[in-house]
DNA sequence: GATAGCGTTTAGCATTGTCGAACGCGGCAG
DNA sequence: CTGCCGCGTTCGACAATGCTAAACGCTATC
């Protein structure tokens, strides 16, 4: 095990200290959340901050997270094969589904979103590119736990919380929704996420035909399902834009 | 001059160093651009992998920026308390101007959008929440220089590109500009970022009575102005827009 | 007007990150 | 096939670097 930078360690811990605490936060509650001195503590976010990474609060003085973060993380996007490739085909699917489009890549313990097309109306919806979902109840989340391994593992030592009556949380169980996710090519999320919604999501591959990502659709369930179970034209479609996606990144159809 | 740490200045020289570059970049171009010794920088990127800030393409080795940006980046909008209060109030301005909508803040030499609404209409739109607008051609970045003494010493210090034919570099024209701009409580950017577009922009006060920020919407110069100059009802819905956010966020109105 | 808590600064020690050199590996040319 | 060059990575020793603990000024509170 090769040893890591601690200033640096110590600076990625507060920075997910920030972004996890929803309020702003004292330079005395940081350094004993993170059992540092004050000095400590101090140096490294007046660093952070003069970098934009941090900004204080010119009344209180309290730290929250900086906009430089936000520059960064849009860049992130831009440079984004995955999702520069996908985006003409999610515009597709968004259109001929009538639903919101999704498209996540595994991070850490979960989905990172990193594009999301509207719901084709008139309605307010907030984008969700950049939020976290879990990997057990979510079908963007399943389709990746049941093609990458390094997702799989994450599930397994995940702690699963049920969202709703239907979630699934114990392993036996999962494990079987990933050997017919496998075997069918597609996962489901029946209400197991937020009570009255539905999706559907395809794994993308690469060229060298490993997991790289998921697309789905997700929306109300009288409008996705019918007769309790997913319209199969909507299945076919998401399949449809995954594989046209894993196509254009260079993965040969067998 | 307080000292900060080295280690985490080198770390974010290098992060925006990969967000510059286009493509992905090697240790070596990262240790020779930085004046480091590879050892040095690859201890540095080694920490920054771990904690998800930067990925290593696993075929050619080379770095790029990692998803731990892009999390953060999002966390940074949610907490972000100007944007919050101007949701709502930039939602009708799109619908009541029928243009795209825009909300800016101060950030290092530019303006770094917050928010974006895009053009109530069904043409195809990218989001450029994240991106970054130049101080001295911009609406948005005009009435921060205006209002704000920070924005205006960097508006000074910077390098005034010209994009356009009628972009203004000359510093004695942008003060007057900047002088009218105090005046009449907005500013205009006719042409002079992009040909064929134009854009209105108002000021966005805290309850210090200080320019935290700046609302304003962007279109085709052939719908936004008349007879050469802004609508006048535009100019009005922008500037009550931006009223209205200030009083949200505590401003009295004298 | 004393107190308690905050963010900040200071000084000295030793831990920590840095550096130059060497390593293993792959691609490329001879 | 073999030698070479470039890459990313590891190693070990030095001292510069960032850490710790204690003291400082400040504001808000009772």
């Amino acid at each position: 095990m090769a040893k890591n930078i601690q200033s640096l360690e110590r600076a990625a811990a507060m920075l997910r200290l920030l972004a996890g605490g929803e309020r702003r936060l004292g330079l005395s509650d940081i350094a004993s959340s993170l059992g540092l001195a004050k000095a400590t503590a101090h140096g490294i976010l007046r660093t952070l901050q003069h970098e934009g990474f941090v900004e204080q609060d010119p009344g209180s003085g309290r730290y929250q997270l900086g906009a430089e973060l936000l520059r960064l993380g849009t860049t992130y996007l831009d440079v984004h094969e995955l999702r520069a490739r996908a985006l003409v085909w999610t515009d597709d699917l968004a259109r001929s589904s009538g639903e919101a489009v999704y498209l996540g890549v595994l991070h850490q313990h979960g989905v990172l979103i990193v594009h999301h097309v509207f719901r084709p109306d008139d309605s307010r919806q907030v984008l969700e590119v950049g939020a976290m979902q879990p990997l057990h109840s979510t079908a963007l989340g399943k389709v990746l736990a049941a093609t990458d391994p390094v997702a799989h593992a994450e599930l397994v030592d995940a702690k699963r919380e049920p969202f709703t009556a239907r979630t699934v949380t114990e392993l036996d169980e999962i494990e079987r929704t990933l050997d017919l996710t496998r075997a069918q090519g597609y996962a489901a999320d029946n209400e197991e996420t937020f009570e009255g919604v539905a999706a559907v999501a395809a794994p993308i591959y690469d060229r060298r035909r490993l997991a790289v990502g998921s697309v789905g659709i997700t929306g109300a369930v009288e409008r996705v399902c019918r007769d309790g179970e997913l319209r199969p034209e909507l299945i076919a479609a998401v399949r449809d834009t995954a594989r046209s996606v894993s196509r254009d990144l260079g993965a040969k159809p067998f």
